[in-house]
DNA sequence: CCAAAAGTGTTTCGAGTACACCCATGC
DNA sequence: GCATGGGTGTACTCGAAACACTTTTGG
């Protein structure tokens, strides 16, 4: 602050973790990066742009969306995390519903394009350029503790959703099943959904009331900046009591002939 | 990262909040910023140095605190933060006992000296430089929630503590009474304290049980940033489950005739 | 003997969890 | 009629919370 021993001054770089939950998983937004393996998109803030002004650039200019829940992750400012040249990093992490972020669904299905981005599952990711391996991992972490206590699961829903999609959104995050009956009651008393008087009607099964987020009044916004003054958040989030963590392990698998040795898979107890 | 259109590149800062306790009371470092109001202790990284390698440098300059907890808060880059410069500051918190802290010990009492470190309790702030306050305030936030399920408390407090030091450290930083027959069941059922064969007399009362932080094996963990492959961490943390937040308010504080008005103080759910 | 902090158990209440069956639909 | 997801209620357990008196010491 008032020691300036500025010999050369480090690179200040922006990097941002795009989620989505496609097909049950929670994916990952990547783009090419020069040396053929994937990366994180991210960019050099310009000067008089803010760092959340950057990453918000990042995610319009690489997936197409814009008013994303976003929220600081971690800044990394080792020497030695790029070889090329002494740059820190301050990384973000971010979440749409599928459906709103069309450049990403555009450039996915087709083998990749140029300098497309692509969706990839964190449960299989592919090498990635740097420390954003680590990057990811630390972002699905928070995501997980998050979702626990705050209603950021709701970003990666549509406005209106039934309530097997939410639990589905909480089991690919949290890797783990839920029990339904649990996870419904918890929800509804919570408040934080309000039924609509729409319903879905899908294949061959019983149509399903859609719901939407109560995100009303607002009781306590938060999230991860002090957020003081500036601008008005794009998103609401509640910080609720607990809405999965009890949720534990839905009903076994196999409601026929329950095999009777309980210790092998699921531990879940995550980093 | 691949769109490099640095104009005037930011100066990258780093800024720490050290706490302490001192008299019953949460307290933050503070030295003398260029204009007569106070600042939190800052430097520039120097070229090889890694960021957190700079907040321990701040550390040991400004307070004489060498292997203390500390934690990336947030990074600020808001281009009209600084009316001076753009400048991006990488933001930490730390943690000592009282009496760990040489450099800011000596200079205290005598009304500030020079260019010396000081003490001032969190409650009553001065008028700090930039944004600090707001840095300061993010840093107790954070603070207070870690504290309710992780171990960062026993950081505040000497290798050896009585039961009621320990609460004092809880009630100062959480702002809030808590029960003292729950608190010591609970500390002492998660594990986490040992008792010694120590006692500790002072003045006319009976005399303590001295304990000490029984941080062995660490089962997990825990922290800031997604500690891979760096460093040893200096200090242990645990993850427990919900050391306080259970904890409500204590006993009334009146044992006598006991005032039937259950509505108007404490209110305690902070921010 | 008085003040001051240390130390110690029990009861109540509610959240968390486990668990199984019927319903509406499309094919 | 059958496969598929939607929808619903209860009982048990355990942690959280409230609550008051005795002990040891120094002055």
């Amino acid at each position: 602050m008032h020691d300036t021993s500025a010999d050369r001054p480090p690179v200040v770089s922006t990097a941002v973790a795009l989620f989505t939950i496609r097909d049950d998983a929670l994916q990952v937004l990547l783009v090419p990066a020069g040396d053929g393996t994937l990366a994180l998109p991210g960019t050099t803030p310009r000067h008089d742009e803010g760092l959340v002004a950057a990453a918000r650039r990042v995610l319009a200019e690489a997936a197409g969306a814009e008013d994303v829940w976003l929220e600081q992750l971690y800044t990394f400012g080792d020497p030695t995390r790029n070889p090329a040249h002494r740059e820190v990093a301050v990384t973000w992490y971010a979440l749409v519903a599928a459906d709103r972020a069309p450049a990403a669904n555009a450039a996915d299905a087709p083998a990749a394009g140029d300098g497309a981005a692509r969706w990839a599952p964190v449960a299989a990711l592919p090498a990635l350029a740097l420390d954003h391996r680590r990057i990811v991992d630390y972002a699905v972490q928070r995501l997980r503790n998050k979702l626990e206590y705050t209603t950021v699961g709701f970003q990666l829903l549509p406005a209106r959703f039934t309530l097997g999609e939410l639990q589905r959104v909480y089991e690919a995050i949290l890797g783990r099943p839920l029990d339904k009956r649990n996870f419904r009651r918890k929800v509804e008393l919570l408040g934080i959904v309000r039924p609509t008087r729409e319903m879905r009607r899908a294949g061959a099964q019983r149509p399903a009331q859609l719901w939407r987020f109560a995100a009303t009044e607002a009781p306590e916004a938060i999230g991860g900046p002090p957020a003081n003054t500036a601008a008005t958040p794009p998103v609401e989030l509640l910080r609720v009591a607990r809405l999965s963590p009890s949720l534990r392990r839905g009903p076994s698998r196999s409601a026929v002939t329950p095999p009777e040795n309980p210790a092998a898979p699921e531990r879940g107890s995550a980093a």
